[in-house]
DNA sequence: TTGTAAGCGTTATCAG
DNA sequence: CTGATAACGCTTACAA
C-alpha cells in the first residue's frame, strides 16, 4: 500500500521528552521562533501575541532547554569558577558573592576545585573550556604555562581572583596581598615589635601566600630588622596546623615577640594553643592573622587580621563579567578591592 | 556567471571559533563519527585509528564541545546541586564531597544557593532544569509543594541529602536528624543533666533543624522531664547568633544545667561567650553542639558534639547518582551514613 | 570496524 | 511584527 522507496532514519524517540518550544509554539498559535523572541526580549512580540505566549508557557509549564539554546546561539548562561578549595572560607565567600552577582543576570555557576595545584588547575580549565561557559574565574594570577596559554587563547572572559599585583591575563579583581601583608607588619614594627615569626599556608602553588610572604620580608628589611630563618614557617591550611605551628614558635624560639599568621584558619588555631598552654596575648607574644574571619573578632582579646572583602571579589567578579558579555568593552581589567588593617586586643597597638 | 536562483542562508559565521571534532577528523584522516567513538569509547576503534585519532586530537588540542554532545545525546555531563548556603561549611564539606565524586566520573557541578528558602529553592528548581542536568541533589527532603511535584516528574535521578527520616522522592543520603538530637540529649540526662537548654538554627524552612529540635523534645519527654519554653530558641547562622543565644539562656535561665546547640557556629559562639563571661564548662554549665568542626576538638576544654558525615555525604550521593546514571537500577534509595556522639570535656560523660 | 544521513531544540538569517 | 529555513557540533540509527 504504502511505498516503500525510502525509509528515512527514524526520529529518536526520547520516552518522557520534556516540553519543546514548539509545543508552546502550537498552543499559542505562533511559531517557535516567535516564542523564543518572547522568552528572549519580550518587547519584540506584539503585546497580545506575548500575552497568548505567556499563557501557553504558564499552562503547559514549558522549561526552556538551555543545551539546547547555547548551541544554537554560541552562548551558554554558565560560568565556570575554579578555587582551590570550598571548604576554605575565604573561598565560599568568593563563591557566594559571585552566584548572587551571576543569578541576579540570569547566570548558573559551574565550580571546581584544585586543591591548591596548579597542574590540576590547568587539567579542570580544560574540561570547564569542554562546557563552552560564558565566562571563567580562576584563583590567583599564577598559572602553569599550558594554563596561561589556554586562559589567553579562549574568546570568553576571563577573570583572575584575589590578586591584583601582576598583570592581568585579560581582568582581575582582588587586592594586593603583597601590600597587604606589609602594612600588618609595618603596623606591628610601630606597635613596636621587633622579632615578629611569620607563618602562612605553603607558598608552592599559591601566589597569594607567596606575596604575603613577600612583604613581610620587605617589611622586615625596610626596618632594618633581621629575620632568623626559623622564625618563618608554613602549615597547611587547617586550625591544628596554626596550633601546631605556634606552639612549635614558641618552643624553639621564645624570644618572638610577636606572630604574624597570614590566614586567619591558622591564627585561630594558634589562639586555642595559647588558651591550652596559658600563652597570654599581648602579653606573653602578639597575635595577628589574615582574613578577618567572624570568630576572630571573639577570641579573648579579639585578634588583629587583615580585613579582606572576599565577598565583594566574587561580587565585583560577577559584574565585571556580566558587564563585558553585554558588549561593555569599558571594563576595568584590574579592580583593587582593598584591604583594611583591623587593630584588636591580640597585639599592642601602634601609635594613634 | 553564477545561478542566483537559490540562496541558502550563509553558514554563521562564528569568528575565533574552536576546533571542531571533524577538524580532527579531517586530520586523522576518518570521519566525525569515528572521532566522536574513539573519545566516547576508544575500545570501539582500532588500535591504529585510535592512535592516529589521538596524535590528530594532541596536535590540534581539539577540545570536545559538550553542549553540542548533550544537545545530541540528550544527556549532558552536568550534576546540579541546590544548597541553602555554601559558607555553612558542613554544605561546604558536602560540596567538597560531591565535587570530588562526580570528578572522577567525568562530570561537573553546578551549584546554587537557596538561602533556606523553601521558595527560593523550588524557582532554582526549575533554573537547573532548564540546564538539563543528568542529576539533581537538593537539601533535606521538605520542598514546596510545587517543587516537589517538579523533583517528582523530572526523568533524571534526585538526590535528597541530610535527612533520612521520610520517603525520599527519588533517592536520599543522610542521616537521622531526630536520633542525632535524641540520642544527644539522652546522653546528656544519663551524665546527670536535667534542666537542658536548646539553641538551634530558625526551623522556618529547614527539617534538619526541625527534626533536631523535636529529638530535643522527645528525649527530654521520654525522660519525664519538663521542658520551660524559655529554654528552647533559635539563633541565625553565625557565631555571634550564638554567642548571644548563650547569653541569654545563662542571664534569663541560670537554672539551665547544660545547653545543648543544634550547631556546632553555635556552640563555638557560645563557647567564646562562656570565655568572655567568665562562665566555665562544664564547671557552670555543660556545652554541646552538633556537627563536629574541626574547632570544637581545641577549645578549651574541648567540646562534646555529635559528628555527622557531611563530605561522606556527597561522596556517597555523587556515586549513586553515577550508578544510576550507569543503569544501574538496584542502587539504594535511602542510605544512612549515621552519626556518632563525640563526648568531650565540655561536658560531664555518661556512665561508662 | 567504519561511514552516511538525520536529528537533538533552539536561534541566526533572511524574507515578507 | 512574524515566519520559513538552515544551522549550531555532536551522536543515534542504520547500513556497509
Amino acid at each position: 500500500m504504502t511505498s516503500p522507496e525510502k525509509k528515512p532514519t527514524q526520529r529518536r524517540k526520547r520516552p518522557g521528552g520534556r516540553l519543546q518550544i514548539r509545543d508552546v509554539a502550537r498552543l499559542a498559535g505562533v511559531s517557535a521562533i516567535t516564542v523564543s523572541r518572547y522568552i528572549n526580549n519580550p518587547g519584540k512580540v506584539a503585546k497580545d501575541t506575548g500575552e497568548k505566549i505567556a499563557s501557553a508557557i504558564k499552562e503547559s509549564g514549558y522549561i526552556p532547554n538551555m543545551v539546547a539554546k547555547g548551541l544554537s546561539s554560541n552562548r551558554t548562561n554558565v560560568v565556570a569558577a575554579i578555587i582551590p578549595t570550598i571548604t576554605n572560607s575565604i573561598f565560599a565567600d568568593l563563591v557566594s558573592g559571585l552566584s548572587d552577582g551571576l543569578e541576579d543576570n540570569g547566570h548558573r555557576l559551574l565550580i571546581a576545585e584544585s586543591g591548591y595545584s596548579l597542574e590540576r588547575e590547568m587539567e579542570l580549565i580544560q574540561t570547564m573550556i569542554a562546557q563552552r561557559p560564558a565566562g571563567l574565574v580562576v584563583t590567583g594570577q599564577v598559572h602553569t604555562e599550558h594554563g596561561a596559554e589556554l586562559l589567553r587563547s579562549i574568546d570568553i572572559p576571563v577573570l583572575e581572583t584575589f590578586e591584583t599585583g601582576a598583570e592581568p591575563i585579560d581582568m582581575c579583581a582582588g587586592f594586593s596581598n603583597f601590600d597587604a601583608s606589609f602594612q600588618m607588619v609595618k603596623g606591628l614594627i610601630e606597635a613596636g615589635y621587633r622579632k615578629i615569626g611569620f607563618v602562612s599556608a605553603p607558598i608552592a602553588s599559591n601566589d597569594r601566600a607567596t606575596r604575603r610572604r613577600e612583604g613581610y620580608f620587605a617589611a622586615m628589611k625596610e626596618a632594618g630588622l633581621n629575620v632568623v630563618p626559623g622564625w618563618v614557617r608554613d602549615a597547611k591550611f587547617a586550625f591544628r596546623e596554626g596550633a601546631r605551628a605556634l606552639g612549635e614558635l614558641v618552643e624553639q624560639h621564645p624570644e618572638l615577640e610577636a606572630i604574624f599568621f597570614a590566614s586567619d584558619v591558622l591564627s585561630i588555631g594558634g589562639v586555642m594553643e595559647c588558651q591550652r598552654r596559658k600563652i597570654r596575648f599581648p602579653e606573653d607574644v602578639g597575635i595577628c592573622g589574615f582574613d578577618d574571619f567572624e570568630l576572630t573578632a571573639m577570641t579573648n582579646p579579639p585578634l588583629t587580621t587583615v580585613r579582606i572583602p572576599r565577598y565583594e571579589i566574587g561580587h565585583k567578579a560577577a559584574a565585571m563579567l556580566m558587564a563585558r558579555l553585554n558588549g561593555d568593552e569599558t571594563v576595568e581589567r584590574s579592580v583593587d578591592l582593598g584591604f583594611e588593617i583591623v587593630w584588636r586586643g591580640s597585639t599592642r597597638l601602634p601609635p594613634q
